[in-house]
DNA sequence: TATGAATGAGTATTCATTCAT
DNA sequence: TATGAATGAATACTCATTCAT
């Protein structure tokens, strides 16, 4: 008789189920459109139709359980694309491509989604503990872009640097370019995303390497 | 008597500037420390010991003209650091490095600043009727580093690539490892900043370029 | 179907007087543990192991209806022990002293039961439109004891007082060391039922009467 | 520009006092008609004609501080009769009657006083430290008549009997008549507390004193 | 200028109750 | 009977903004 927390997705039923999925997407097209700080149950209901915010608390028993499942919706839908995109690569440099440039596709196929990340990733505090349960971590992480760097290395398929740095300015790269993109709109996102493929795919040759 | 709007700061009165800077300084503060959608008029006026928040009304028209103001003071320190140490650099090579580690110098120097701004630039709607009046653009904006990087291509310091993506990358890096920054805490800002040039350096080489 | 209101519950099937007796159980457990106002029907449908609050609304109309068997239950209780207690007992003065010792033994013996009376019934307001329907009337009341001192004192076993106003002083005063254990916990409850009973075993005395 | 907390009543503007005056009698007055668990904010500014509940809010931090000072407001007015009357008894037993004979004065002049005391009294959870703050300790207390009657049994004045369990007795007689006289409303209030302070005056005598 | 009182819309969350299944 | 989804009003509390002084 209570919305249940965590992840136990099992435990719920069909309908208890597509209800969520209903209030999620309703979420994530509010954030992009009126901003993470403005996005208000009421406006999250009246999106989605519901008569009342107490269906999203009948939901969700808090708050941030609900963005939670937004930022898990999102980071899956991501994760889905890049991935499936790097298994069909052969080598780490094909990789590190298909990598970045899926982002950019993803960045094509789901604005409201990349766009909602953003809002929330950066609206919500960090250190702030009772925010999205420690998913704000897994969001602005680069763990997994740091060791996969760290292998590509190591086969030799990569030059001298920071794994970690260079996560980061990939990462930042691709992310800044969704903010251009939140701004601009009218960028030709394919393209861009080979540009900056191309990029990281000098500075990460092999034989060339921090020199200072 | 009302409060102006805008930029016309010569109207104003020595007293009424030096409030709005106190009034200022005290939102960086706050929005440093609790984070912008928890930083409402009654903590900045407690923080700048003011009496009532009628008088953050008094001075500011509206709530995104404050904040218009926080932004423009944030980038304008931003921007003193920046421009300083690239204008005593020879090269527009040791000019881009000198851009790099100088923004990453402002991180170390003034983490109040760059904390609050990262959260009011998101924290604010892009394209809505409360912004910043075009304040949004300029932080968002990459123009002059964009200009910078052609003319250093023209002056052919570097190799071939898109100023325009090339920038979006570079500020990117450098505004996302500000996030991991806030995140982490206890990271090296200076080895970073140099090993954030590094990269740039090496793939803006003259000689090099994208090839595909 | 709909739920039966009122006392007819020779109407009622067994399972449905179980069902009934489960949930008042439930509810007298929930207000004795978090107090009437934070007793709500999801934390009573979750003690009792049900489903859901419908099931408590299929069987109670409304939530006064509740409160109502909840208040008769506890009475009824009550009046078993004081009424066995009382019978037994030879003379009028015993029989006094076992009133009062017996009210207290039921407070040793039930703690939740006393304390969810008290907290619904000042939380109930009297003469509303909400309230329990006349039963607020049978819990406030003295008539039985005040009945019970007039006929002691015809038959020559009291002293000379208003029956009413002895009623409403040992009813008071018993009814007072209830909250006071409820405030502190570990007062002695037979000693103290013992003083009580001595306490008014003395000023009912025959031959001790009002002075004034 | 926030409500202050605690009991620093000289911090306060006049404006201040005589606000907060107004919102704790329209509160007194609520909790009198509705009862405790019944009132809320909105009733009460409606009651005091208050454009919203915000300020209410504003001028009381939280809602335990606005009912810890309807509490306060109330013990004081009743402390203020009960003490002026037991001031001009001159021996303990006189001082008895007195504090008796002004409780029930204090209930026939200030009716919505009594009722809400009780209503709150009772309302509120015992172990709730929340709450008022350790005011509803206070308004249990019987220390103070306790220690009354110790210093009239030191004095030679009273008989045998336990001080605490006279002193719950006395003020359990008192609060019960209260209850019935919310329930009632035609009692005769002065003649009963004559008879109250009759009753404990015979159980108090001198050479009196439990006999099991 | 500055104050602080006031406003009214806003917030998330809880609640008893209803109802289709 | 029983379930769980849905409703809509209610809760205390916060907020930016206004305004008389």
């Amino acid at each position: 008789m209570k919305a249940k927390d965590g992840d136990d997705q099992d435990a719920r039923t069909f309908t208890q189920q597509a209800r969520r999925a209903q209030i999620v997407q309703a979420a994530i097209e509010t954030v992009a459109e009126v901003g993470y700080p403005n996005t208000s149950f009421s406006k999250i209901a009246q999106r989605a139709g519901l008569s009342s915010t107490g269906m999203i608390s009948y939901h969700f028993a808090r708050k941030p359980e609900l963005f939670a499942e937004v930022v898990n919706t999102i980071l899956r839908a991501a994760g889905d694309i890049t991935a499936t995109r790097m298994r069909t690569a052969a080598t780490y440099r094909a990789k590190l491509r298909a990598y970045i440039e899926s982002n950019f596709e993803f960045i094509a196929r789901h604005p409201a989604y990349t766009q909602a990340l953003v809002e929330i990733v950066t609206g919500i505090r960090f250190r702030d503990t009772t925010s999205l349960g420690g998913l704000e971590k897994a969001v602005v992480s680069v763990d997994g872009l740091t060791d996969f760097l760290s292998e590509g290395r190591a086969a030799g398929e990569f030059g001298r640097f920071d794994s970690f740095t260079m996560a980061v300015s990939i990462r930042g790269a691709i992310d800044n370019f969704l903010r251009q993109h939140m701004f601009d709109g009218d960028l030709d996102i394919a393209r861009h995303g080979r540009e900056v493929a191309d990029i990281f795919d000098l500075c990460t040759r092999p034989g060339a390497g921090a020199s200072n």
